[in-house]
DNA sequence: CTGAAAGCGCTTACAG
DNA sequence: CTGAAAGCGCTTACAG
């Protein structure tokens, strides 16, 4: 394959004057700029990115470390920071760990062997690795976290903030009037979804009913588990609120099953948004968290640490989530029939 | 950070040493290889893997070109290619295309240009694409293609036969006793999925009942037009077989909701085995394409190539696909009754 | 078993 | 505006 000397000698110039063509770095002639345009043309030249990396110690690649790139969810965020990395003109290579220690840190290393020019990483609950990303960050190579916040760990951080996203939620079903919101959470995750749900009904000055809080597995039998306690109260609730959608189906899908009418009777909102959601029957309203935003957002942080070599405060950003109605939600039924009787009264 | 020069400093050795002792090549004495393992250690040395392609010609990469990323079926795609070539010892650059020509052209020049060691890429339709794949493969660079035949491309392939997988999912029909079996295909797309219906019924001795093949939209829509057409006939189908998924889904929702008993009354068959197939109620029966497998083949393929340069005859693999049974297929009802009866006899 | 030296393809001051 | 030369970090014959 041609070099950049090939061209030099078509060209009839010299390596460092083609060089400064191809980088726009310095002047050169008309003439030598034609000539060298030529050569390029005639020899299919292309440039070796890795040989130019040995001396600008730029590789213009960056890492992204995942532990499932099969997962929906991973694959919109790998699409969006690759779109974005691939407009700042850098390339991206992906790695999926599985979650596993063993390979997360043969990635890590692999990707500085590599020369990477920095790395993004979906959290890895591995010590280890976060011991490798400190060591990384302190020979100078910048890392953005994506998702969840690691501890020791003082850099960039990305994710969104579903806290508000379930308060976004609760509140929609407030607005529609309904006051007995129930919640399907789990014992030990999603506190914060678990959190806004309370937080929602407390300003709006509504107690919240213990008895409305379902703790399950969140899986689709978990919703079913957590709907047959829920049908069960002799006061059951005219809406539902699930920590996340795979759940709040099961629980939805139950209810149908036992003659309850969506949204007529109960109106439910999961969380996620999964491709599920929307093909539902009903189809499911849900919180979407802004997964192509995640990935942009992701790669424009670690971006202005890559085009600078001054120390930059650690910054974090929550990206809102944001409310899909579809289906699954309607105005409360008490509310209904009040509307119903003022309408008549005209 | 430390190269090759302070570790062999360090180590009290010469860089030719320590580059033997990093590869492997060639032997190092005994004491040398410790001390150099100390250096390696002490200083925290990586090695620069862009430096050494610059004279070995071989960087580690590959790169994999698709149209959409997060498309679930291609993540899928990817994780076994990035998993395989992980194995291999090989990173792999993700570029994401959109089907855009000009992105196309642009990541292939760049992978190009990143020196990575061969490609492996899903279909475009476009030309220009082709004619630089071409380039590329003159070049000698290997290529893979992953799901669709480019005609002007002569090497490696690898994809689905869709057609033997509509096979199995009409035979699958045919073993639980249906004789009338309808198909909704596309005018336009999926022939051999179409062909594969025909053939099995003809296979199996029967009569094609060309009203029981219904064009329409792949869409659910399509599935739910498709699916009211089928039920005004006279002898409507006791089983479905629908060459996607989503037409599928939509086929059989509407006849749910026209009171149709599923699978009591009507079987129904889809193809692709997305996740909605799963979670369907009742869960669709489908025919899976093996995606990981596919990633996976594509990438031993293409590693084959890596390691040899002898011309390689282009290779096609076509790998099979496969039937995945839930509860919308069950044994056709006259076949029912007729056990029913001859249990009854005894 | 090991070292010295050339070379991989490019960029970057430094002169001019 | 341009060329000569050194250097980036590594590997690879070649001697010894």
């Amino acid at each position: 394959m041609a070099t950049i000397y090939d061209v030099a000698e078509k060209a009839g110039v010299s390596v460092g004057t083609v060089s400064r063509y191809l980088n726009g770095s310095g002047y050169v002639g008309r003439k030598s700029a034609d000539r060298i345009a030529a050569a390029i043309e005639e020899l299919g030249y292309s440039p070796n990115r890795n040989a130019r990396s040995l001396t600008t110690k730029r590789s213009g690649m960056i890492g992204f470390v995942v532990s499932d790139l099969a997962n929906p969810f991973t694959a919109e965020i790998a699409r969006g920071v690759q779109d974005t990395a691939d407009e700042f003109g850098y390339c991206a290579l992906i790695y999926n760990t599985d979650g596993n220690a063993h390979r997360e840190l043969r990635a890590l290393n692999t990707l500085r062997e590599h020369q990477v020019d920095g790395i993004i990483i979906t959290p890895p609950e591995i010590p280890e690795g976060n011991a490798f990303l400190a060591e990384l960050i302190a020979q100078g190579i910048p890392v953005v976290l994506l998702g969840r916040d690691m501890e020791p760990l003082v850099t960039d951080f990305v994710s969104t903030d579903t806290y508000l996203g379930a308060v976004i939620a609760v509140d929609h079903l407030l607005e529609l009037g309904h006051n007995r919101i129930a919640c399907i959470c789990a014992r030990n995750a999603a506190f914060s979804r678990r959190r806004g749900y309370m937080d929602a009904l407390t300003q709006a000055g509504l107690d919240v009913d213990e008895r409305l809080i379902v703790e399950t597995e969140l899986t689709r039998q978990g919703g079913v588990d957590a709907m047959t306690q829920l049908l069960k109260l002799e006061d059951p609730p005219s809406a539902v609120f699930a920590v996340n959608d795979v759940t709040a189906l099961g629980a939805m899908h139950h209810a149908i099953r036992r003659g309850v009418s969506i949204p007529g009777d109960i109106s439910f909102v999961g969380f996620d948004d999964i491709v599920l959601a929307e093909y539902a029957q009903p189809a499911l309203t849900s919180v979407a968290q802004p997964k192509l935003q995640l990935g942009r957002t992701a790669f424009e942080l670690l971006h202005t640490r890559l085009e600078t070599s001054d120390p930059i405060e650690p910054r974090r950003v929550i990206l809102p989530c944001e409310l899909v109605r579809r289906e699954s939600t309607a105005v409360a039924r008490t509310v209904t029939s009040r509307l119903q009787r003022s309408s008549s009264d005209e």
